[in-house]
DNA sequence: CTGAAAGCGCTAACAC
DNA sequence: GTGTTAGCGCTTTCAG
């Protein structure tokens, strides 16, 4: 009764008259405060409000709190199914804590990351994730910087994931240390001429995974046939790949920083009539499904995606203390697509 | 100066105050609101509002405006390349309409469809959109349309993917019409003994699918030798497909409701030491990028993912006149894991 | 065209 | 324990 809004939502207000209480209480009766209200009373507000079809104004609930339940999540593509899965880790640690998920995407041009971060800013996100390709780096580094330490100064923790600049928070993979295993691994299996599609080199994860692999062969004393950069994608690399087949290049073993782009090297190698696995090896890292499905199944360094989404998020949140800091390890997974040679 | 909050941040009374006009003369000065603003004076406070770092509240927005700038999506995983695609096409859509995309996950059990429509309730968002795989009906579909209609009354614009129920808005996918066609087009390339893997029946989607399938053939007087429900998952396809080969079913092509499902069964065939294609055909739905990179390529039925969340998105903004109201065809695509027989 | 002031729905001191 | 009331940051009447 009383002045129940036009558009039909119930308010707070309405629940406390209809239930005797004041509003006062009744705010008390769900988020039990700090002092406590007379259980029957308890019942007589929850009671109203399931009656009257009650839902807590979000939005009000921030302002008088002056905080959000929201956590932002950046990412480049949520299609990539690499995003996708480490996004599903965020976005099911967040259901755990009672978090809503908002989630951006840049693309692929940096330079929306910053008018992205900038509309973020508006919602008061309690976290943000940035699950990019680690483009913090190059010209648009200091805007970018800007704006996140005026999100931080604003209350939002921020970690990036896999990359990271500044004194934000990071969970990081060891992309060096295993694609140097990789690396040696392969090289294990009688593989000796690698050509190395190296992605984006203006991008710290794809540098670092080429860079490590490369540093895998030197410890054996080995050099790459080529590392080209280029097609950070499955076109890209596709492409590349058919580039180098074209121009003679005859490695026996192809290594691509992502998996996506290993499936597009692999689409190449068949498309120029040769047989991945049997006449070139193929490996990648990520370990996305899709490397399973494919036959023969592609050689990668498995990294566990979600569960680097659902740390960043626990980064956030918890105390600084038991900060899981290490960087997470990838698993050399050694499949057909790299069968041992000889 | 003044009371600036403690936590730092700039709000519009401070910019107001810099600017040496009212709060009301800067909140106007931003959105433009009926009464128009000397331009001098929004330059001001434009001016103020940048070197102060103003960022609006969106929360504080929202309970003043009595209306939000966010768009709710539930789906089932996002991990799923199904929804991913959908859900990239209406992230892309509202960037465009200056909306906010919230992220919701179901997973696979129907009942939390239940807690995250009251949870997101509390939100309030303009819009909602889902994708789910139609568990709208059973026991569920009660109180799960209470809830919604709760949520449209409290102003959310309704719309579902590929099923729905009740009155709200959908997109559908021409489920039926298409698996019909690809049955015509795989008994045209000398098919006859059919295996379909139904996935689970009491959902919308997998049931039109499967149904259509099977009166495609009926239409050329032909039956499927057998069709299995269940298993709704890359594995669970996995497992009856190779469930039915070893009880000595021997189809000569494989239909899976979903492109996920495909995968699996394509690999039970292998497991089983036969070559997908070569001995038994393979054909699957939607179209995902990883049937593309497996070999042989999967036949499959291409639906505009992306498009779909889109068209779901401007159909909640739209006025209601130029609803895109058709199901969306698919599109068959006949590729190696089919190759014509005899 | 500009300013003062009344909310929006809710929380959190502050009293009783 | 419970109620009163002053905000939270912003929009929007209502006067001028």
């Amino acid at each position: 009764m009383s002045k129940q809004g036009a558009a039909g939502t119930v308010t707070l207000a309405d629940v406390a008259a209809h239930a005797g209480v004041s509003l006062a209480t009744a705010s008390r009766a769900f988020n039990g405060s700090a002092r406590t209200v007379n259980a029957e009373m308890t019942e007589r507000v929850l009671a109203s409000a399931r009656e009257l079809g009650y839902s807590a104004n979000a939005q009000a609930q921030a302002v008088a709190r002056g905080s959000t339940r929201t956590v932002a999540v950046v990412l480049g593509d949520i299609a990539d199914p690499y995003f996708s899965s480490i996004a599903a880790g965020v976005i099911d640690e967040a259901a755990q804590n009672g978090l809503v998920v908002t989630m951006w995407a840049t693309g692929s041009s940096p330079d929306r990351l910053l008018s992205t971060l900038a509309a973020m800013r508006s919602q008061r996100p309690q976290a943000l994730i940035i699950a990019q390709s680690g483009q913090l780096q190059s010209e648009h580094e200091a805007p970018v910087t800007a704006e996140l330490t005026a999100l931080e100064r604003a209350g939002t923790a921020i970690c990036t994931i896999g990359s990271g600049s500044g004194s934000f928070l990071r969970v990081l993979v060891d992309n060096a240390g295993s694609t140097s295993a990789l690396a040696r691994a392969l090289v294990e299996r009688g593989y000796s001429r690698f050509l190395v599609l190296a992605g984006d080199q203006g991008l710290r994860t794809p540098s670092e995974r080429a860079g490590g692999f490369v540093a895998g062969l030197r410890s054996l004393d080995l050099e790459p046939l080529a590392v080209q950069a280029g097609g950070f994608s499955r076109s890209g690399a596709f492409a590349t790949m058919s580039a180098a087949l074209e121009s003679g290049l005859r490695p026996d073993c192809v290594f691509a920083v992502t998996d996506v782009m290993a499936l597009g090297a692999a689409a190449a190698i068949r498309a120029a009539g040769l047989e991945p696995g049997r006449d070139i090896g193929v490996a990648g890292f990520d370990d996305i499904d899709a490397v399973r499905d494919v036959s023969p199944a592609i050689t990668t360094v498995a990294i566990p995606l979600a569960e680097l989404g659902a740390r960043a998020l626990r980064a956030t949140l918890g105390s600084r203390e038991h900060l899981e800091t290490e960087a997470i390890a990838g698993v050399v997974m050694l499949r057909g697509s790299t069968p041992v040679r000889r």
